[in-house]
DNA sequence: CTGAAAGCGCTAACAG
DNA sequence: CTGTTAGCGCTTTCAG
């Protein structure tokens, strides 16, 4: 293992000069900066970030806490996209990942805690029950939070617009004739709000009168909750003549239990998801859904922790990143 | 910030006592090692493992190499499920991850440097170009390697059974009549080699003569490619009465191309997949396919992984993992 | 412009 | 059983 000091030795030169040439510092005369670097490549010099960390206080990690409750971990569709976006522009910035948990090796330990055990920079949190205590003391603490998905006043935070998301999509419902929209909706948090907040609004720009019947309560990418809500509706005198789901997972299932009581989707009834993932495209027919910037979502996450670390500034700001609705056939217009 | 200084302090010893019973060293009395428990405790001390890692030279973080070519990243449905795993056991055993990436911040490194840099114990990795030079590079170095879907004299890995897997599925479509059996595969590794051999063995042992055309080249969880196949097995005089995919996704392209061109799955044809993931289960007709069992892989891999970390053994070893066919509605018996 | 020296927090002989 | 001491590799004053 090459270290500065050999570096030295090797150019006749002190440890001190030789890491302020490899780091750039302007006291350094091009000559002798020039002479290390050669020598540094030539020895196979490759700085110990360890050994760094320890004098500067500065990792170059970001963590990320993700827990979800349908334990799908990584494999989550939504958060997998997030955190690729969030990894690619950490990585333009110089910043590695490091998965935070609760339990390592057995050892039960806060997310605080294990932040603070590898002396992570800054924090990216999403897809998690943010009323936790847990959570909220990392929050709380000194470490920098981006948050996804999530309000509150003290964190700054990254998201879709929701509102215009379901906003958008039940315009289009009405534009294609439908006036009795359903809306299953995910579990009740902010961002649920306020797709709610946007299928409210549309309808009421069109004259359609609200009623709460419309509204159906599910769960975000769970599979009972969702084949159970249908059968609510289906259990109804009259069927509406389209139905919102909370995501494009949902809607298949949703899709696949309205087949089951021999409804033709979308000739009986129009079906539109929420999220546009790739399944979407793949099913037939192929998903009418709003599609989430989902990778734009991580990459201004992680950029925004990184600039919260390197400003050290607590300021915090809320993204909201826009959608994009996605026509497809599992919708038509109203006969 | 607490350091064992402050702990060694508030207990009248010193800071050697603190770091001996903090990590469970047999030469401290019960007594000493109590209340040192306690103080640390109270005041809230948490281990630095950036010096530790400086110290013992051991970080408790072991690498994960993925790069796929067609940019999906940690998206890619066989990986996020293998990283699972590997995250699952990995934190169970104290180990965190990093992903390795060349390029970091902007500068150009090996994947070998970016190991060295964050002094990582070592490094599983997985869908890659294994004959690239970079990580050639790394699995020849001192790091511990594990690879999955890889063969080689030299290094540890973790398979699937492929070889069965195809075998088996092969088996079933034989056993409901089918004779004409097509094989589209994906691109040449040792993984597409061992399925091919499971395919000739199953025709093989069931007295179907093998033919060259009977198979037809394509690419993993490649739309195009496997679009292409289906149109040139479609343009032929005869059709089969089954068609193997290479992969799930690549099924599902294959049977919308083949219902494209009028015909029924699996009334006209029957097609089966190769993964057993998700979205078999939600396409109509739900998919024949293989499961992987891609969560015990990547179990396995990061237990190999650390294994050899901590036995600090070069021995290498291949572990296969078994594979599960799973009959769905795709495929039916020969009229 | 260059270097000596102290220190980041922890571990690991080695003495006592 | 407990403490002293010397690092691990790098950064950072502060002199020169």
């Amino acid at each position: 293992m090459v270290t500065i000091y050999d570096v030295a030795q090797a150019c006749g030169c002190s440890s001190a000069t030789v890491s302020k040439a490899l780091n750039n510092y302007p006291d350094v005369s091009a000559k002798t900066r020039e002479k290390i670097l050669k020598k540094a490549k030539e020895l196979g010099f490759v700085p110990n970030l360890q050994a760094r960390a320890l004098s500067t206080n500065k990792t170059w990690n970001i963590g990320v806490l993700f827990e979800d409750k349908s334990h799908s971990g990584l494999t989550h569709y939504f958060f997998s996209q997030v955190l690729q976006g969030v990894k690619e522009q950490a990585e333009e910035m110089g910043y590695d990942i490091t998965f935070i948990s609760k339990n390592l090796g057995g050892v039960e330990m806060s997310y605080l805690e294990h932040c603070n055990r590898r002396k992570i920079d800054g924090v990216v949190i999403a897809c998690i029950e943010f009323d936790e205590p847990m959570v909220q003391e990392l929050m709380d603490s000194d470490i920098p939070v981006v948050a996804i998905d999530y309000y509150s006043e003290h964190i700054s935070a990254i998201m879709s617009d929701n509102f215009r998301g379901v906003y958008e999509l039940t315009k289009y419902l009405i534009s294609l004739g439908h006036k009795d929209i359903n809306y299953v909706f995910g579990h009740e948090v902010y961002v649920t709000e306020e797709r709610i907040r946007g299928f409210k609004k549309a309808l009421e720009e069109e004259g359609i009168p609200f009623s709460d019947d419309m509204l159906i309560k599910s769960k975000y990418s769970e599979k009972q909750p969702n084949i159970d809500a249908t059968k609510v509706i289906l259990g109804r005198d009259k069927l509406p003549s389209a139905i919102l789901y909370p995501d494009d997972y949902s809607a298949i299932w949703g899709i696949n239990t309205l087949r089951a009581h021999g409804l033709r989707v979308p000739e009986d009834i129009s079906v539109a998801g929420f999220d546009g993932v790739e399944i979407g495209e793949l099913v037939s027919p192929r998903l009418t859904t709003i599609k989430q910037n989902t990778s734009r979502m991580g990459k201004q996450a992680s950029l925004k922790c990184i600039q919260m670390i390197e400003s050290k500034s607590d300021d915090f700001t809320r993204i909201t990143v826009g959608v994009e609705l996605i026509p497809g056939k599992s919708t038509m217009a109203k006969k």
